[in-house]
DNA sequence: ACCGTTCTAGAACAATCACTCTAGAGCAAG
DNA sequence: CTTGCTCTAGAGTGATTGTTCTAGAACGGT
């Protein structure tokens, strides 16, 4: 792995831990391994470029793994509850750590950092578009399409943050139940539903 | 008001926006227009001990806010989707300021200040008893009052960092109607339902 | 008037912050 | 070997951090 690499993967690693502002320059050095020379050499931008390049490398790591997981299901809904599920499993044994260094970031920097919010919200919309062309795929019209995989990223961040916290499963397994529940009505009757 | 309160509140109001970690001491202080000596004199354990106080101040307000926004609805559907979009309206006119500091503190704390974990554990559990309470009222099980209103925060506090950052109503109107077929499904046939 | 407590007031402190700077190692081209 | 460029290396810098400290104002009880 590059030099640059390594210092995205470090503060990506530790962003979804402790967020960006709580995230020292040095515990990223230390982290990675490269010393603060090579950091600026690599991220003339400091600290703020080294935080979006590890958006960036998340994001699309990000996307293709939520992807990877709905794919294999025929039934938009179940792919849905498993992809939950599936999250509640790994956030359990990883000891309760964030998923998602882009929620966390997203949530405190919008006001202080405007690039970081900027790049965050590419990141969200490229997550909107494949699940939408996904969902689509699935006999969802676009605007369907669209608000679902909506649904299931903001249910996904905010039970991320909850189970998090209380440390428990629960948040993620509801959360997941509820969005499959709303692809279920998508799927059976486009006209009677509400909005 | 007393000055405890000052503080209190301008930190909850700080937290809301740019989170704990970026919140300085000296910020807080200018807000509040109270020196640092009375702050220390009211909070002597300091920063963290602030937080605490407004994490557990607007804990408060916001679990009779989202109460009083679902109670006037005879229709658990129609309450949950309309609170939803009372927070787009209100986030829009705002400014696209996130509208609770407790999820933007616990996303990023959990694993640096374990007593502000704490905290905002016990408000969202205190938000689950209070919205289960409510549920069971308008004729769920124990069970399902449990899952709706986890369901219900998880996907707000998602969807609010997801407006705040695309800087759009979209993420919470869809993850409101989301759950509302969440509501509807479990008022339906508690039965048919998968888990 | 006096005392004790509560609270205000902000200067001062050590620690830490993101960042800059200079020096040199490594390497490819001529 | 020399030249030029990329990258490593970390000591050093000024600003800012959360916190402590001393001094005095305000106030109620006696």
């Amino acid at each position: 792995m590059r030099t640059d690499e390594r210092i995205a993967v470090a503060m990506a690693e530790l962003l979804r831990r402790q967020g960006y502002a709580a995230t020292g320059i040095k515990q990223v050095v230390e982290a990675s391994g490269a010393p603060i020379g090579s950091l600026y050499h690599h991220f003339p931008g400091g600290k703020r470029a080294v935080a979006e390049a590890a958006l960036r490398q998340s994001g699309a790591a990000y996307g293709e793994l939520v992807a990877s997981l709905l794919a294999p299901y025929g039934d938009i809904a179940a792919g849905i509850e498993a992809a939950f599920i599936a999250a509640a499993d790994d956030m359990e044994h990883t000891g309760w750590v964030n998923m998602c260094p882009v929620g966390t970031v997203a949530g405190e920097v919008v006001d202080v950092e405007p690039e970081l919010r900027t790049v965050a919200a590419e990141v969200f919309e490229g997550w909107i578009e494949g699940g939408a062309a996904l969902f689509r795929e699935r006999g969802l019209t676009d605007d369907d399409a669209r608000a679902l995989i909506t649904a299931v990223i903001s249910a996904l961040e905010g039970a991320f943050v909850l189970s998090r916290t209380l440390r428990s499963r629960d948040p993620l397994i509801a959360a997941g139940r509820g969005i499959a529940a709303y692809a279920r009505e998508l799927l059976a009757d486009p006209m009677v539903r509400s909005g």
